[in-house]
Formats: C-alpha cells, sequence, structure tokens
DNA sequence: GCCAACGTTGGC
DNA sequence: GCCAACGTTGGC
C-alpha cells in the first residue's frame, strides 16, 4: 500500500480543520500542479496513508496521519467561477484538475518537525536520508513517501523527546 | 520580508 | 522549440 506526503499551509486549512470536519473527511481540493495531479488522477488509492505536513509555518512539521477516503475524481472547485482555484482551461467534460478525499487517522501528540527530519535524515545510514520533502529545491504538495521513511516520521512522532 | 528553486507563459 | 519574464512555493 503506497505512502504519501500531503502539504496544506495551517493558516489556510491545519489538521485541526480537519479533526472537526464531518466523519473528520475533506476533499483535497486545490492542487494546481501537473505532476501532483498526476498522483491525484492515477496513482493514490484508497487506503493508502497520508503524511500530513504544515508548510509554509513557524514550525514546519508533519502534524498527523489521515487515509485516503476516495480516489482521484475531478476539483469540481475549478469550473466555479467564486472558488479561488477557479480555472478557465479546465473543462468539466475532460477536467483539467482531481483531487482526493483523505479521512484523518491521527494528530500528532507531538508533531515531527522539518528540523528533527533533517537532523535524522543527516544520520549515518539513515532511513530519511533520500526523502522528497527535504531534497533542496522539492516543492511538490503531494509526492510518495517510502513505506520505510512513512513508518520512521510516525516512529519519530511516539518517540520521548 | 528575502530570495532560491521551480513551473508556466508567451513572444519569437 | 528556445528562453526571458513572471508567478508561486516555502524555508529561513
Amino acid at each position: 500500500m503506497p505512502h504519501w506526503l500531503m502539504k496544506t499551509e495551517p493558516t489556510t486549512y491545519s489538521i485541526q480543520d480537519l479533526a472537526g470536519e464531518p466523519n473528520q473527511t475533506t476533499c483535497w481540493e486545490g492542487v494546481r500542479n501537473y505532476q501532483a495531479r498526476n498522483l491525484l488522477r492515477d496513482d493514490i488509492q484508497v487506503g493508502d496513508q497520508v503524511l500530513f505536513y504544515h508548510s509554509a509555518c513557524k514550525e514546519p512539521a508533519v502534524t498527523g496521519v489521515a487515509k485516503v477516503s476516495r480516489a482521484g475524481y475531478p476539483d469540481h472547485h475549478a469550473f466555479d467561477k467564486q472558488s479561488h482555484y477557479y480555472d478557465a482551461k479546465s473543462n468539466p467534460d475532460d477536467p483539467t484538475w482531481f483531487m482526493v478525499d483523505v479521512t484523518l487517522d491521527h494528530v500528532f501528540a507531538a508533531p515531527v518537525t522539518l528540523k528533527q527530519l533533517r537532523a535524522e535524515a543527516a544520520l549515518a545510514g539513515s532511513v530519511l536520508s533520500d526523502m522528497m520533502l527535504l531534497r533542496k529545491g522539492s516543492r511538490l504538495s503531494v509526492q510518495p513517501v517510502t513505506a520505510k521513511e512513512f513508518k520512521k516520521v510516525v516512529a519519530m512522532s511516539k518517540a520521548k523527546r
């Protein structure tokens, strides 16, 4: 079962927002990057586990785990002129943009910060040494994570600090 | 707020 | 198809 990491700016949508949703579920709308779109449309499946990441904030961190509860379907926000995510070029008959639904699994008691991830990745032979999130210039908002990386991050969230 | 890295757009 | 200009991301 593949694993993913999804970024969000907590000022826009945080893991606490997800925790407050009916069924703790939301659609992951507004991804407007073709590489991420391809993952959403073609690769991400129901049951896949997701690291929920807060970016562009005071302490960037993985803040919890979510699960994919609906596989790729058209992002209808692209057809809504009122929406911030409106895209005049996306045709409802042949949609450009896709989204999935995610459901909260759990919020980490202690977020695993980007700083901690980098420190871990710097250790010799670290499981995280090649993690996409940590690569220079990497800014894909939906990205693959290996099973080992996923397990490691979850373990770090449980470790005493 | 700065700025490096990256993606997209559009003139040619 | 090239590439400069522009916009966005996101850490710091």
